[in-house]
RNA sequence: GCCCGGAUGGCGGAAUUGGUAGACGCGCUGGACUCAAAAUCCAGUGUCCCUUAAAGACGUGCGGGUUCGAUUCCCGCUCUGGGCACCA
């Protein structure tokens, strides 16, 4: 019987064998460097995985079967972030149990991988779902209710610390991150009672509960955090979203806006990620100032914050957010219509209206004047739109001629503009960069911009007139979900106070309710469950959202099974963090940015032994759909083919691109695909339909999408895991496009048959020559290099062309055989595996060592011909000095017909311009 | 508007970073095997000039520059993907 490659059957075996083995099981092992691969957990949806799911989840297989070859214990976990809002959906539609639904969508998607032949070591699974998990994610929520941020320390302190400095110096005995808060001193502190003590204190907690402007999604019922919503609708569904001022459980993630933009530095992440980031967290520098301001009754001290205090002789007038608290305070009883109207009219856009006028400037006079500090001139308040409550103090100092925004309100409320730049032209539009030199400016007059800045800012803190401050953008994230399917808070409201429950009583279990929609009173579905309480008190209804069990979850996996501790600390001190993270770019402002703040809190309270979770960071591109279109002729029911479409009125329909192979259409299967299609006619060229095409998305709805159980099946899943890499590099969103694969797979059984012949294994004992050595030593070179820098594209292409060397030269060398296993076993590891047990191994290639690469050659001579060159030159050559270039190209060569100087096969590069030698690589 | 990327044959992409552009694969063309098809194997395949070949010229989005030499570095554009978007 011919030996052929047969890789249903050796796929299936060597995945039982890893399995029954435990193979890819690890231990804590103090005597092995440990490194540590992770995947981004999927959320297990109902659709199963499509050819694009697994890129990330192969290129970090490979990465960690090569990093075991080189005798790391590699972590390689696996889990499911399983709480989410399509599983609700779904349970809201049908009625079913997300749980249900959950736990049928892991089975499949388990399924599925298995089938690729992923090295995960699954028994450290873990589900967000599971309570013995969630119980981690509600502890950790006790641990942020329990602490505040000390921004003296700079890390997180227990809250008892804060009630004793206020017990004895008051408010202003602590410098904390907190929300508004009216200075009190310590004998005010002991005359509080318990809930207003407990007010004030919960304005300190790092998990906080808080008023505050969210977005309301109306469809889905529930708030949604910053990065949950783009373009002012829901990421999930795409429903509008709009602002509403609720109480809701908050994060406050934007005490660690420091640490989390400063640490971003030492990551080995790409640069546009890190730039996300940083513009997400958006530091600015600058100033805040005080300014008076007069209603005509009673005068206030009212703080602006300002990156351009060098622009103060300009103000010529103030302006408040529409929800800003100087707003009631600064009407005059005049304006009170006009601005009330003007709140309620800002209030009832939703966040969509508001970003589809923002060009559109609106406004309104409080009837209040403020005071400049510097100049003593009297300018007006005014309140509009486009000042955002919720950065800064949300009040500004208005210098409309350098500041565009500024500017345009300025000329359409007619309010006066003053230069302050020597030169600057501000007939048409606003001066906003930062250079030239300063004028009516007073005492800032003749300083350049970038001297004025620092001077303003100088002289404001001497005069008492304001301060240094550095603002964020980030927000603190809110961490409320009026849903079902989350982990429950482990918070009571004993006589309306919020109270943590004990931790001896995590998990705080989901409770079963019949009905997942909210209800009929508005609140959230938790408020269904029979006996929600503890003690007879009330527990939180809401629950926590996505992002809470996938913060954490890469400590978890490092111990998952420990009911004592989120993680060990032995555990935690062998696998410290994520040596490298492979995932999409998606997460950038959700995740990593939630990931990286919860890893500083445990890391601050001495749980976690690193400050950053993921030290480098892969972003996979996208697989995109490769789709097919027909073209029917308009009102008839003829389609037409691609070439002859343009003599034709068409409209272009997505045809399934099963029916379609090569780009021509299956005319038969497609009559057949759809009733209305049942009696098409056809306009043919040469005979066949030609079919347009398009990269897209890949969805159900473009008929696009490629199943990779199918290719298993038809292929196997060594050629999927090499076609995936061979498509383009990791990095980069290209198409698939299946007719390919059969160049992989025509490889793969080149590959077996020198392995193979027609009586089996035909591998000899024989000493490989010099040129088969050659071939296997260039490709280790190679591969080693193409694995470290995440470059697979070009390796699977190296193997092809090394296989095809030694095919030529009817090499069946153990000693080039055997390495040659060994070294596309990340890549393809089943036929690997088959390959290395043929040869006569009993144990799993998966313990073999990653061969090493020589030198073929040392090469020393020295070298007297005119030479010049830019510091490439790798060795010296002892040539004639007035040899002709040719010869002498020739000699460097290696040429072995002169044969004189070098060995064939030592140079790769000779540069001769105009008689000289330029540059010469070996 | 602001901040990052990217642009190379019919297609996906190589060129380890200033040194033979187009590796490798797909597709296409021709051939072998076959009654035939599929599969497999072999050869060719950037463009132009040309019956063909040789030889030559031109070629990495466009226009300049640096260099003996530029896909690679610099300046100015065009197109395109992504992120942020009244953040004072």
């Amino acid at each position: 019987m011919a030996m052929e490659y047969n890789f249903v059957e050796i796929e299936k075996k060597w995945q039982q064998y890893w399995a029954d083995n435990k193979t890819f099981e690890v231990k804590t092992d103090p005597s092995k460097p440990k490194y540590y691969v992770l995947d981004m957990f999927p959320y297990p949806s109902g659709a199963g995985l499509h050819v694009g799911h697994p890129l990330g989840y192969i290129a970090s297989d490979i990465y960690t079967r090569y990093k075991r070859l080189r005798g790391f214990n590699v972590l390689h976990p696996m889990g499911y972030d399983a709480f989410g809002l399509p599983a609700e959906q779904y349970a809201i539609q049908t009625g079913q149990h997300p749980a249900t639904t959950t736990e049928a969508n892991i089975a499949r998607y388990r399924g599925q991988m298995d089938k690729i032949g992923f090295s995960f070591d699954w028994s450290r699974e873990v589900r967000t779902c599971d309570p013995d998990y969630y119980k981690w994610t509600q502890w950790a929520f006790l641990k942020m209710f329990a602490h505040y941020y000390d921004n003296d320390a700079d890390k997180a302190l227990p809250i008892e610390n804060l009630e004793k400095k206020f017990a004895e110096g008051g408010s202003a005995a602590v410098n904390a991150a907190c929300g508004a808060v009216k200075p009190f001193s310590a004998a005010e502190w002991k005359a509080m009672d318990f809930k207003q003590q407990q007010d004030v204190l919960m304005q300190y907690r790092i998990a906080y509960l808080g008023e505050t402007s969210v977005n309301w999604c109306q469809q889905l019922g529930t708030v949604l955090a910053n990065d949950e919503v783009k373009d002012g609708i829901s990421v999930r569904g795409g429903y509008p979203v709009e602002q509403r001022k609720m109480r809701q459980w908050q994060l406050r993630v934007s005490a660690y806006a420091g640490r989390l933009l400063d640490e971003l530095e030492g990551l080995d992440w790409t640069d546009s990620l890190k730039e996300m980031q940083r513009n997400w967290i958006g530091r600015s520098q600058g100033a805040e100032m005080v300014f008076k301001a007069y209603n005509g009754t009673k005068e206030y001290d009212m703080t602006i914050f300002t990156t351009r205090a060098d622009t103060i002789f300009g103000v010529t007038f103030m302006v408040l957010a529409p929800e800003s608290e100087w707003v009631e305070k600064l009407t005059t009883p005049e304006q009170k219509a006009a601005v009330e109207a003007y709140q309620a009219a800002a209030r009832k856009k939703t966040e969509r209206e508001r970003i589809a006028e923002t060009r559109k400037v609106t406004g309104v006079f409080s009837g209040s004047y403020a005071i400049n500090p510097l100049t003593g001139d009297k300018v007006p308040v005014w309140i509009s739109e486009y000042v955002l409550a919720g950065y800064g103090t949300g009040a500004i100092m208005a210098v409309p001629a350098h500041d565009s925004r500024d500017y345009a309100f300025a000329k359409q409320f007619n309010l006066p503009i003053i230069p302050l730049i020597e030169g600057c032209d501000i007939s048409q539009e606003s001066f906003d960069a930062k250079e030239g030199i300063m004028c009516n400016s007073g005492f800032l007059s003749g300083k350049t911009v970038k001297e004025a800045i620092p001077a303003a800012i100088d002289y404001i803190e001497q005069h008492g007139l304001g301060r240094r401050k550095i603002n964020y953008r980030l927000r603190d994230a809110i961490f409320s979900r009026q849903r079902y399917w989350g982990e429950p808070f482990p918070i009571y409201y004993k006589d309306g106070v919020a109270t943590p429950l004990p931790e001896s009583e995590l998990p705080l279990r989901l409770p079963q309710i019949d009905k997942y929609l909210p209800t009929e009173t508005g609140e959230p579905p938790l408020a269904r469950a029979k006996d929600w309480t503890y003690n007879g008190h009330p527990l939180e209804k809401s629950t926590m959202p996505g992002f809470a069990g996938s913060s954490a979850y890469y400590l978890r996996y490092m111990d998952p099974r420990n009911g004592e501790a989120l993680v060990s600390s032995e555990a935690d001190n062998y696998w410290r963090n994520v040596d490298l993270y492979v995932g999409g770019t998606e997460h950038a402002t959700g995740h990593l940015i939630y990931s990286r703040f919860w890893n500083k809190f445990l890391y601050d309270l001495g749980y976690v032994c690193e400050k950053e979770p993921f030290k480098k960071l892969i972003n996979q591109g996208m697989i995109q759909g490769r789709s097919n279109f027909v073209y029917r002729i308009n009102g008839t029911n003829t389609f037409v083919s691609l070439g002859l479409k343009d003599q034709y009125e068409t409209t272009e329909i997505h045809v399934d691109i099963s029916l379609v192979r090569n780009d021509r259409l299956d005319c038969e299967a497609f009559k057949a695909w759809r009733p209305e299609y049942a009696t098409a006619e056809f306009v043919l060229e040469n005979g066949e339909y030609i079919c347009g095409w398009a990269v897209e998305k890949m969805s159900k709805s473009m008929f696009n999408v490629v199943n990779p159980d199918l290719i298993c099946e038809r292929y196997g899943a060594d050629t999927l895991r090499l076609y995936e890499m061979f498509l383009g590099p990791i990095e980069q969103s290209k198409p698939w496009d299946t007719q390919g694969i059969d160049g992989v797979h025509r490889f793969l059984r080149r590959f077996w048959r020198l392995f193979c012949g027609d009586n089996g294994c035909n591998v000899s004992e024989e000493a490989p020559t010099a040129a088969e050595l050659k071939s296997l030593h260039r490709l280790i070179g190679k591969v080693q290099w193409d694995i470290e820098h995440f470059s697979y594209n070009t390796s699977v292409s190296a193997f092809m062309i090394a296989v095809g060397e030694l095919s030529d030269l009817k090499c069946n060398k153990r000693a080039i055989l055997e390495p040659l296993a060994i070294l596309i076993s990340p890549f393809a590891p089943h036929i690997a595996e088959e390959l290395w047990s043929m040869m006569g191994h009993t144990e799993s290639i998966s313990f073999a060592n990653f061969p090493e690469y020589h030198e073929e050659y040392t090469v020393e001579a020295s070298f007297e011909y005119p030479v010049s060159f830019n510091g490439k030159l790798r060795f010296k050559l002892s040539l004639p000095k007035d040899m002709p270039v040719a010869e002498v190209e020739a000699a460097v060569r290696g040429d072995e017909r002169t044969g004189k100087y070098l060995p064939a096969g030592t140079i790769r590069k000779v540069v001769v311009v105009q008689g000289k030698i330029i540059n010469v690589v070996c």
